[in-house]
DNA sequence: AATAGGATTTCCT
DNA sequence: GGAAATCCTATTC
């Protein structure tokens, strides 16, 4: 992946996203997935009620506030990670969440991680896709270009289609959610 | 089928 | 002290 790619505006990257692969090389297997899911949240120079990084700099956002195309790992209601890609240029903040993948390969180890049988089950959730590809807090501020844990360019079949953003308060007018149309790993319809 | 509650980090009032 | 970019389980209709 090209860093010019990630140093752009966070609903851009986003879009472009998807269809574009999720690997994480862990204990000599691979873990791939196919992005079919993202939002984008905004940093403090846009209106974004929802975004981390709309009161300022702080310990948690500070990764968004960084160089484009690295990872944003935080926790969630004490328990669920989070897997974030950090966009803008260095000093603008912006990331767009991964919400959804679809497995392509290291299956039986994402099966090992979720202890759910179900492909359709093992990605479909911001929470559950980092539970399957054994991502945590450590992986925070990694470098998505190049590594164990990165992002590789693909190409897109099918449809992308925008709607509101899942789970938070705030902003819910703004078309920030991205998703394969038809595609049954994504989180939700 | 639907709803309610728990797990438990980080930040803001 | 309370809410949050979630998910799983148990209880009730």
């Amino acid at each position: 992946m090209d860093r010019d790619f990630f140093a752009r505006d966070t609903a851009e990257v986003a879009k472009d996203l998807l269809g574009c692969y999720l690997v994480h090389e862990i204990g000599g297997t691979e873990l791939r997935g196919r992005i079919v899911e993202t939002e984008a949240y905004y940093g403090d120079h846009v209106e974004d009620p929802a975004s981390h990084a709309q009161n300022g700099r702080t310990d948690r956002n500070e990764p968004m506030f960084e160089r484009p195309g690295r990872a944003y790992v935080y926790v969630c209601y004490g328990i669920h990670h989070m897997l974030n890609v950090t966009t803008e240029v260095e000093g603008k903040a912006g990331a767009v969440l991964l919400r959804a993948v679809e497995p392509l390969e290291g299956l039986e180890v994402m099966r090992e991680n979720r202890g759910v049988e179900g492909r359709e089950e093992l990605c479909n959730g911001p929470g559950k896709l980092c539970q399957a590809f054994d991502i945590d807090k450590s992986h925070n501020q990694e470098d998505l270009i190049e590594g164990h844990l990165r992002i590789d360019k693909g190409s897109l079949s099918g449809e992308i289609v925008s709607s509101s953003r899942i789970g938070i308060t705030g902003g819910e007018d703004l078309d920030l959610r991205f998703h394969v149309k038809d595609n049954s790993f994504v989180s939700e319809d």
